[in-house]
DNA sequence: TGTACATCAGTGAACGCGCGTTCACTGATGTAC
DNA sequence: TGTACATCAGTGAACGCGCGTTCACTGATGTAC
């Protein structure tokens, strides 16, 4: 019923909006270092609030950091469809439908390389051993729930779709796609290929995206 | 001179060999825990020593795991080779040539997913910003001249010497192929997908590892 | 063969760091009567 | 319409943690003479 300010400062004690907030600041501290840099102490600094107050709303840095996750998770998915409104153009449905993966490979990258806090904070494994009871790892956010990782899904019945893949061959088709990218985002942002960039970084990955989508297509 | 004794368990004050014991000690830190596990203190206490005495050998944390990282390169790099020397047979050198190719996939795969801390050190980013002056990041181990690197360079110039990819294709093929198992390897290990197991993983793998083949083959 | 001494390789105590989390608390809010 | 009170949402001080690193030091070693 009541109001809640989404980014007013805070005059009153009650603040009215504070896990948003909180979580608001969190995926911010990601963007700028990663899931390192989520800390619970400078999320409520951030807000204006003591530490303490942010256990009203998470139960722990763990709980916000999921937070976190998700919200960069999704912004990928974003990311990934808004590219993905460019590539209406195509000679026939076989072109249109390869287009469309090779344009969603180079929006994952793309925002892998701009956003590489929030990637890192996606993929980042969450809830450590907590020692011997309580579910060892869970199977934390379900993946293949994700609207990114369902959107290649519907990218690849494409590719079916137009002739271009196999049926029999679509199964794990999303694994061998996402695999691919997930290995040439990591290597890139913070692997032994850090120091490449620019034309040659390009290069490398229109290559590599080149030779998946050819893989799936071929013989 | 004096003989150096390996693995003896310390009664005079001077060590003899505490770089070697340290960083040792280092690497099973590292096997059992990944990166974040190579305490300076811890080795130094495995080693039964003084933290202090560390830094006699070695500047600093950042250093002692630099050590860490290569040796678990060179692990890696030796459990392929190891492998590779199990796949002579194949029936005309097209075949084995792929086959190599294949085999060394699996290799670097498996050792992955038997050594994940190990893994996780040899790709773990070294030495963090260091504020303003110093060099920002260093090219780190030069990757390119890592064996396990050299090695696969060699594997796919036996595909073209074999008439299984054209020349004109070869020079990016490493980048295609290491992003490829590289992102495997990090789904399966700590992503998303580290709940698949088994049967389920395995064909995920042979999946993905043909179609980066294929994809180098084809057309 | 013995001794003085520089050098090398260890020691132990101490510091600062900044975090996540708990505790006992207080201020604000809204509902029952 | 006013008041009592339960409840909710904050506060501030404090703790323990374990690390990397520095300091002034001492014990062992080997070489020159």
């Amino acid at each position: 019923m009541s109001p809640r300010p989404k980014s007013v400062s805070r005059t009153r004690y009650h603040h009215g909006d504070l896990r948003n907030a909180l979580s608001g600041a969190a995926l911010e501290l990601a963007r700028g270092g990663g899931p390192e840099a989520v800390v619970l102490r400078e999320a409520a600094r951030r807000v204006g609030v003591s530490a303490t107050a942010a256990y009203r709303h998470f139960n722990s840095q763990a709980d916000l950091l999921d937070e976190v996750k998700n919200q960069a998770l999704n912004e990928l998915a974003r990311a990934i469809e808004q590219d993905l409104g460019k590539c209406e153009e195509g000679a026939g449905p076989g072109e249109l439908a390869v287009a469309r993966v090779r344009s969603a490979a180079h929006a994952y990258l793309e925002f892998a390389f701009s956003e590489p806090g929030l990637y890192n904070a996606a993929f980042c494994r969450g809830r450590r051993p907590e020692s011997t009871d309580g579910p060892q790892d869970e199977p934390d956010v379900q993946f293949a729930e994700t609207s990114a990782f369902v959107l290649l899904g519907e990218l690849l019945d494409g590719l079916v779709a137009a002739g271009r893949m196999t049926a029999e061959r679509r199964p794990m088709a999303e694994i061998a796609v996402w695999s691919g990218v997930h290995g040439l985002a990591l290597l890139f942002i913070e692997g032994p290929l850090r120091q490449v960039a620019g034309e040659e970084r390009a290069a490398a990955i229109d290559y590599s995206i080149d030779t998946i989508i050819r893989g799936l297509a071929a013989e």
